[in-house]
DNA sequence: ATTATCTATAGATCTATAGATAATGC
DNA sequence: ATTATCTATAGATCTATAGATAATGC
């Protein structure tokens, strides 16, 4: 029954991708312990040994979660060069993005649910907030900018709004228009305040 | 223990008005009948011979809340003349919106717990999306649009995500920079697809 | 007589804990 | 010997139902 330090290592960690996977597509309490931890091959009694609370686990897969999502932004933006601004506007404003909730944006996901909780969740999606507006800072403004501008603050807001009310209406024609505008209203039209260069 | 059945009827009013609260303020599932029914001064024995089921208060709360907040908006935009997409905006990325959650936007408040609900709920918001949408034309093209414009649905979503992210974060100097920020770009700058008149 | 609401409870589920078990790691 | 995981379960809570109760409405 007991596997190696190695072994209890990876495990934890499967576990840690499974919640963070499973809370974005089912919410916070849409998920018991149960599901969890036989996502990651285990049983629930197991689960006290590796987590302080189901809580406590929550905190972590979005640390992870958003700390990998952030690193993914920098990646494609850093490959986009120039173009990276559309390139990222894009890639979230796509049906693919709207389709794959378990993997998408937490914020979309889990907004809500994180506004009515206190303590450690919100200063990791408040920590998680920041890594993706530097990143969407230095592209439109092609340097690292000292605090978030009103311009990335805007496009986000823009971004994650649309995803959502996307996500929300069955019209399949009506939800990619969402997509489509929000796009537009970001990539057609001057940025506000990202002329300021 | 009976009542009258104005009094009955008055009473189920009472239930589906705290439920459009209640779930507002904890989510569908953070509330349960027992609470739901406390609210309306009733015990939770009673709830079935008033709703088929739980989810099926959902969809009438919804409904009924939606359709006061798309009212709403048309009664401050008939208010406001000229001005009335920029009162509207104000008046949602407002610091008060924000603290109201019980009575604030529902596709805020709800929109990533409904994206997970199927048929009854998601028709329902649905239907108010366009109901909002509508207003917001108006107020943008100074005439009813046939359908939503690129322009309504860009700005609800910059609305929608501000509200959201505002929610989110701990730090109430970002929180307000939020909010300022989407006013700023839905305001200061020209929208991209409004100015075809 | 009808029925809106109440008390009581069934059955399911969820978080958390206790103690047993068996493989690791010294 | 230590410990990661398992089985089993306590205690709380949640949706839904059953049957009793007492006031309305004919």
């Amino acid at each position: 029954m007991k596997v190696s330090r190695a072994q209890a290592e990876e495990n934890r960690r499967t576990v840690v991708d499974a919640a963070g996977r499973l809370f974005r597509e089912h919410g916070f309490d849409g998920v018991g312990l149960n599901e969890l931890m036989r996502a990651a091959g285990l049983t629930h009694g197991g689960f006290y040994k590796q987590f302080k609370s189901k809580q406590d686990l929550a905190v972590e897969a979005c640390d992870s979660l958003l700390a990998g999502s952030a690193e993914r932004w920098q990646r494609v933006a850093t490959q986009a060069g120039g173009e990276a601004f559309p390139v990222l506007v894009r890639r979230y404003l796509s049906a693919a993005h709207r389709d794959r909730r378990a993997d998408g944006c937490a914020f979309a996901a889990l907004g809500p649910d994180v506004a009515r909780q206190d303590g450690g969740l919100r200063r990791s999606f408040e920590a998680g907030l920041g890594a993706h507006l530097a990143v969407l800072d230095e592209t439109m403004h092609g340097a690292p900018q000292p605090a978030p501008s009103n311009g990335a603050l805007a496009a986000l807001s823009t971004m994650v709004g649309a995803l959502l009310l996307s996500r929300m209406v069955e019209d399949d024609t009506l939800s990619r228009r969402i997509l489509d505008a929000a796009a537009g209203a970001l990539l057609d039209a001057p940025a506000s305040t990202a002329s300021s260069t």
